[in-house]
DNA sequence: GAAATGTCGTGATTATTTTCACATATAATT
DNA sequence: AATTATATGTGAAAATAATCACGACATTTC
């Protein structure tokens, strides 16, 4: 389970690998080469021949992978065979969003709950998942590793906070707040204002084509 | 305007300097050490040296960094000081997240309209945005560098093509699809469902603690 | 079944990024 | 004025990641 042998940024691609082989097993494609993949998804062939061979020899040469060979290999070691549950704090625009995605779709993620303090949302169901009140979080989150934070920043310190003591082990921030974690919780954070500006950095001082 | 020297890695934190020196100079404060902001901001402090270095000598030994002075420069790098007008392309839970939030608070970026295929939609203002129709977008759209796509996955490939027709530069692309464009048109990718896996996959193979 | 073609897996190289660690300079203290 | 504490800026090293390029082998074609 703990073969920490992976490269970070190999392991950061295996999501994206693993929807596309999704993608083409539905189509019912049998083969896939890595240029394929490399002209679909945007990574050079070495690199997704390096990173599948981290996991050992699942192509065959002069033919490729076998698409539902590897789309199995990858279910199991992303854990795709059981379901991972998730609760959401603060059922906003950006909530919402998450509660309608169907994560289960192509991911064993399910959002199993979400919270919100306006009266209004608490009680509804939300993309299939019931909104609890703030007040209820801690008891009912138990037995749920992972959160995705998407309330205001006045929250965000308070709320970490919570999910901290109720044992939570990961989460997906996507408040622009640096939130403090104790060094055994692992947070990812998506800062939408940070990208876009980051976007426009680039566009200004960094001219492609010529690359 | 193009001092190409500067790493993609720093080119991608300014953004989160920047906001958080903002906030610095807010509260009022005068002066702020790497070690500060490190803590703060969760990035190494050496790494926030090496970056501020690359812009030449920002600080003072023994005193550490100057609020204004420092962001009075980030201000001017990160081109602060023109407003960069911005489009949105999909005004679901997602769109409407954004339209709602004020980039414009720290960040010069100023979405300056919206379009939607929904009649419902057409027409009304959201966060101080107009909702247009598509089909009016290749007219609206001119003058507009800058695209945020959030349109749902079957509408991706199409509405990307119209973006490029009507000379659009850079896409941050919500969707997960990955959208092909012309080498001179930038797209950063964020991928929702990606992270999150991604975010899985890591907390049960990298285990944090003992690192 | 021989030749041509395709594609993997990987050693080696190169590029990028992070981190260490310390000389150097300023600020604070006594 | 001397001493101590603080914090920068950066050379050098280490860590991480991407890319090149090719031998080996499977598949396809003729």
């Amino acid at each position: 389970m703990r073969q920490n042998k992976i490269p970070q940024a190999t392991a950061k691609r295996l999501p994206l690998y693993y929807r596309y082989l999704n993608n083409l097993n539905r189509q019912g494609k049998k083969r896939v080469s890595s240029k394929e993949l490399s002209e679909a998804i945007k990574v050079d062939s070495a690199t997704i021949r390096r990173d599948f061979s981290y996991f050992g020899a699942l192509g065959k040469k002069g033919y490729g992978y076998n698409v539902e060979y590897l789309l199995g290999f990858f279910r199991s070691t992303l854990d795709q065979h059981e379901t991972t549950e998730v609760a959401l704090i603060g059922v906003g625009n950006l909530g919402t969003a998450f509660l309608n995605y169907n994560f289960t779709k192509n991911n064993n993620i399910q959002i199993k709950m979400a919270f919100d303090s306006d009266e209004e949302k608490i009680g509804q169901i939300v993309g299939g998942v019931p909104v609890y009140g703030i007040d209820e979080m801690m008891e009912r989150i138990e037995g749920i590793s992972v959160a995705i934070l998407t309330v205001p920043v006045s929250e965000a310190d308070v709320i970490t906070e919570k999910l901290v003591k109720a044992g939570i082990e990961g989460i997906l921030n996507f408040t622009p707040v640096r939130i403090t974690v104790p060094e055994d919780v692992r947070v990812h954070h998506i800062d939408l204002a940070v990208e876009l500006q980051a976007l426009v950095y680039f566009l200004k001082h960094y001219p492609l084509q010529s690359k």
